[in-house]
Formats: C-alpha cells, sequence, structure tokens
DNA sequence: GTTTGACTTAGAGTGCGCTCTAAGTTCTAG
DNA sequence: CTAGAACTTAGAGCGCACTCTAAGTCAAAC
C-alpha cells in the first residue's frame, strides 16, 4: 500500500503550524484535539490534513484571546456530533462580540498612540 | 490655602483610571511612574492630574500588549527630559507597528471565525 | 480620645499558557 | 546489528502580570 501517506509526524505537523512539537501535545493533554490523533507504525502521532485544519482554526481562536478552556467547550461541543451545532454558534458567536470589542479597544489605544507620536514628530 | 484640591486618594484615582489599587501600588513598584506620587499630609499617596493621565496612557500602551518592561523602558527615557524625545519616538513607533501587525492577525483570524458562524448559520 | 475604615509595606500566592526535563522507547540509515 | 536521531510519558519549572495577605499606621466621625 503506496498511496502518497498525507500524514505528519509531530515535528512536520509542528513546522506546518508554527507550534512547538511541546505545545501539540500540550494542547493534546488540554483536551483540545477533536479526536484521538492517530498512531501510526507505533506510538508515534501522525497528524492527518483535518488535524492540521484543526488546529489551524484553534490557533486562530487562541490568536484573539480564547482562553484554552474556552476552547475546550467549544471541542466538547463538537465530540457531541451535531446536536451541538446551535451551541457551537452561539459560543462563537459571544466570542466574536468579545474580538470586535477588542479590535476596537485597540484602535483606540492605537489613535492615542499616533496621536503621542504626532507630538514628538513636531517637538523635533 | 482652599483651592480646589484636585488630588485623588489612591481608591479614587484606582476608581478613576479602572484599575484596582493593587495595581496602581504594582505599576509604581514596578517603576512605571513618571516621577514620584507625592505623598499627601503623611505617608498616604495623592494622585495629581498628571499622574492620571500618565495612568490613562499607560493603560493604553498595555491595553496593546506592551510588556511592563518594554513601558518602563519608555518611563525611563521620558525621566530624561526632552534629550530623549528621538528615542521615545522610535520606541512608540516600534510598538506601532506591532499594534498594526496584531491588528492585522485578528482581522485575519476574525475572518475565519465569521466564516465559521456562516457555515453553522448555513447548516441549520 | 476611641472606633472604624482607608491606607501603608514587604512579600507570598495565583492563574495562564506554555516550555522544559528526565528517563526511556522506537525508527532509520549505514 | 548498531548508532543516533526522533519520538514517548509524566511531571516539574518558568515568565508574566497581577492579586492577595499580614501586620501595622493613619485619619475622619462621633
Amino acid at each position: 500500500m503506496t498511496l502518497v501517506d498525507t500524514s505528519l509526524s509531530i515535528s512536520q505537523a509542528a513546522e506546518r503550524t508554527g507550534l512547538s512539537t511541546h505545545t501539540l501535545r500540550y494542547y493534546e493533554r488540554a483536551g483540545l484535539m477533536l479526536g484521538g490523533i492517530d498512531r501510526a507504525s507505533s506510538t508515534h502521532r501522525r497528524y492527518s490534513d483535518s488535524d492540521i485544519v484543526w488546529v489551524d482554526f484553534l490557533t486562530k481562536l487562541r490568536s484573539t484571546a480564547m482562553p484554552i478552556s474556552k476552547v475546550r467547550e467549544y471541542v466538547e461541543l463538537a465530540r457531541q456530533g451535531s446536536g451541538s451545532n446551535q451551541a457551537r454558534l452561539e459560543l462563537l458567536e459571544a466570542h466574536r462580540r468579545t474580538v470586535l470589542a477588542q479590535l476596537a479597544e485597540m484602535t483606540q489605544s492605537l489613535a492615542a498612540i499616533d496621536h503621542k507620536i504626532a507630538f514628538y514628530r513636531k517637538g523635533n
């Protein structure tokens, strides 16, 4: 059986996602992976395409400051199947509102910083 | 001498800035205040208008994820007087670039989240 | 002048999100 | 078959930014 094996070792997955192997294992232990990661040939992890897609999305949740605990909630809903679609939608919509608030706050702060920068430029 | 005393106790300053009294003392100990805070009548802190203005700006730096150590660098430059204006400008400009990068990353992540939200909405 | 509440300090504790370590196992190249 | 690189686990450690505690001092109201 030599179809192209598209699955990745942990270090390849790390390179692909921009996370460290430590972080990938940590996320798994923290219950943030949707299903168990395959163990190919032996005990070594094999990351599938869909694992990588999920890690990418998870990274986007994290980069918008969703706490690990909230990501875990989302994952637990996802594990329950399509019956939890509404709950997942609501979780994401609530998170969306916090992201918009963060963007607004940062944008306001940026304006103040820009103002100060303008002041220093004039003062020269 | 009964001009209006515009200075504030630490708890008033806390209320005004939205920080806790603990955090105000912590910031001071961490070297983040421009000058020493006045001690009125005794040992109790008295926050002046300019102290409050500074805390507000410092809070904007923090809300754009400037680390405490970087804020301290800025403060140390400010304490050196106007000779450090160029250096302060450069520090703020560098920070500005990181803020823009953060905004860009968050905006990208938001797009992915919105995409997922749209998917869940359709799926109902 | 005494009570009550706000203030003071130094230092310990907390929560988060990694990040690293140690000791051992497995894969791969030669 | 062997050497060395990459992997495994459980658990400890770390850096950041607060946040709280304890033991005491001070101030405003009665």
